[in-house]
DNA sequence: TCTGCTTGTGCATTCGTAGTCATGCCTGCA
DNA sequence: TGCAGGCATGACTACGAATGCACAAGCAGA
């Protein structure tokens, strides 16, 4: 490698000052057009680039935001930071990503704040309580929480309503006849979690439908947690109706154990997810599940920190978003299959 | 935000230079024990984190990876991300993630390389021909190729055997009687593709299966581009015996269209993949395919880079690991099936 | 011709850390 | 007692870009 081209180089070679240099690369006005095109072109020339720490050092800004993970892969959050890398590409930032499922990602990531490593963070995973999140939120980070919140805590918020939403899928289970059902839930300290059980918990009351806690089960959204949970049910002898997963990818897990049981879905057993992730649609499981607008709510994080970014002194925000029930084949026959 | 603690804050509160500040942080031992804990005790107190920019800036070393992927919401990139996110926590470091899939990935890299906002870079998805890449590796830039690598091209590179993988499939094909085979490829600047087809089409003329071009298909490694293969066999009226697909998930969009147009596998059809990404395992996909070692994979790339990075000089390797033959259900019954 | 404003440019400084060089003290040996 | 040598520590500076301030040149209006 040779060595950098620093922008006194290009100054040098240009026959201006340093600062002219700057002037240029930032796109000040107060540069002669004449002067701007030569500089560019010694710039362009030479292939300078500027170096990224002492830009860091003297603006303040690295132009890099932080997301932090739950488990990256679990296909939700690829879907998010598809729309988030998208985004910071268009604006020429970068992302520094941290998965939560091993070691202590909020850790890393709130230290990498502290160092001015990133200008922000995004949070899709948080689990309560985090208090050091709490803690640096509240001294007026630049942190957005997307995904799952932190209940009681004033700060940036994207998220979808998963107490609505899980309260549909119990009266859409009660309006078709489904007596006996199942839950299967996710990681305590998840706001989305335990959001979509009470939503579904008091779907159940308010429907008339019995939930025994022989048949909730917890989970931490992972594929074998769903297939764990219908092992049980298949070993108690005690196969239900219907039931409810908090996440897409556990009631995955749900229609694989049911496939190996030779259960058949949705005869037998119907089965139904949140947060409707590209393979949901797939005709391999075809899932019943609650629409999350994952797209939109990358979307809106990322501008909820920018402005945070740009207005420390904001008005904090919660924006919640509408989950919408979607049904398909794991529910009964899904209408478009008609059309085949 | 309360303004930032630096190292002179904390050597004035604990009475000693910055200089034996910073000898503290960066474990010299030249420093008396007492010394020694009183900064420990003053930095803690204050929270001190050293600034990211000045240290960088300083040392010449950030501690950031950038890792390229094709695109994260195909689920072989989350795979390899687990494992070199898990190496990079161990090791304090840190990970940019670029999608190739939007915009120019690739320059983005190795902008960030020039600006020394990185170390160094893991190119997972090289297209070639790729002039930017190859120009950085010649000119002894800190890159590794991981997964895909550019014909021709001096570099240190980890990848899987395609064309003894991609020929074995071949093999197992004509050994159970299959005919009537089809191909679906991959993007053409990719060397995974090139390979896996290359060793299916030599197996193929070696074993005495007719592959003709109505039976070869163009792909992009999407699970639609495999569903659009299958649904151009059907309207074709040519559904063969077999179809290989380059990679597991386009293999996913075939049995996922064979399941709408009520193809039943493997009684009418066989469908193997390449990669064995974690989905293959599961019953709704039960996919035959070639196992690549992505956990070894990515473990060796890191390591390859880190060695790179500690002796620039060092000679350059290609790691060429073996990709196996996984057979399950796709292609006939599965042996494990027995056990339920 | 003089004043006052605008425009274009450069000088000098700053950001926070790491490392070089210098210094003072103490120990041990001649 | 004198001096070499190790140890602990501090003063100073470099890293490379951004920016406040100063200033010269050009121009308009009085």
């Amino acid at each position: 490698m040779r060595t950098a081209v620093t922008s006194h180089e290009v100054a040098r070679r240009a026959g201006v000052s340093q600062t002219t240099v700057s002037r240029v690369l930032n796109g000040s006005k107060r540069v002669a057009s004449a002067t701007r095109a030569r500089v560019e072109a010694v710039a362009a020339e030479l292939g300078y680039q500027p170096n990224a720490a002492a830009r860091a050092m003297r603006s303040r800004r690295t132009g890099i935001v932080g997301v932090v993970v739950g488990r990256i892969t679990n296909p939700f959050y690829p879907q998010l930071l598809d729309v988030l890398g998208r985004m910071l590409e268009e604006r020429g930032h970068r992302l520094i990503l941290w998965d939560a499922s091993h070691g202590d990602g909020e850790k890393a990531a709130l230290d990498a704040l502290e160092q001015r490593l990133v200008d922000g963070l995004l949070f899709t995973t948080v689990i309560s309580p985090a208090p050091a999140v709490e803690a640096a939120i509240a001294a007026g980070a630049p942190i957005v929480l997307l995904n799952r919140t932190l209940d009681g805590v004033e700060a940036d918020v994207v998220d979808a309503d998963g107490v609505t939403g899980a309260h549909s899928v119990a009266r859409y289970l009660a309006a078709h006849g489904r007596r006996r059902v199942a839950l299967i839930g996710g990681l305590a300290g998840a706001s989305t979690a335990r959001e979509r059980e009470k939503g579904f918990v008091n779907g159940c009351a308010d429907h008339g439908l019995a939930l025994p806690p022989s048949r909730r089960f917890p989970g931490d959204f992972s594929h074998e947690s769903g297939a764990a949970a219908l092992d049980r049910l298949v070993a108690a002898d005690d196969v239900p109706d219907a039931i409810f997963c908090v996440n897409d990818l556990s009631a995955m897990g749900v229609l694989d154990a049911a496939r190996r049981h030779g259960i058949s879905v949705p005869d037998d057993l119907w089965v139904i997810g949140f947060d409707d992730i590209e393979m949901a649609s797939w005709p391999a499981y075809d899932l019943t599940t609650v629409h999350q607008p994952t797209h939109v709510m990358a979307h809106d994080a990322l501008t909820l920190l920018e402005r945070r970014l740009a207005d420390p002194a904001a008005e904090r925000e919660h924006l919640r978003l509408d989950a919408e029930l979607i049904v398909r084949g794991s529910t009964g026959r899904a209408p478009r299959r008609l059309d085949d």
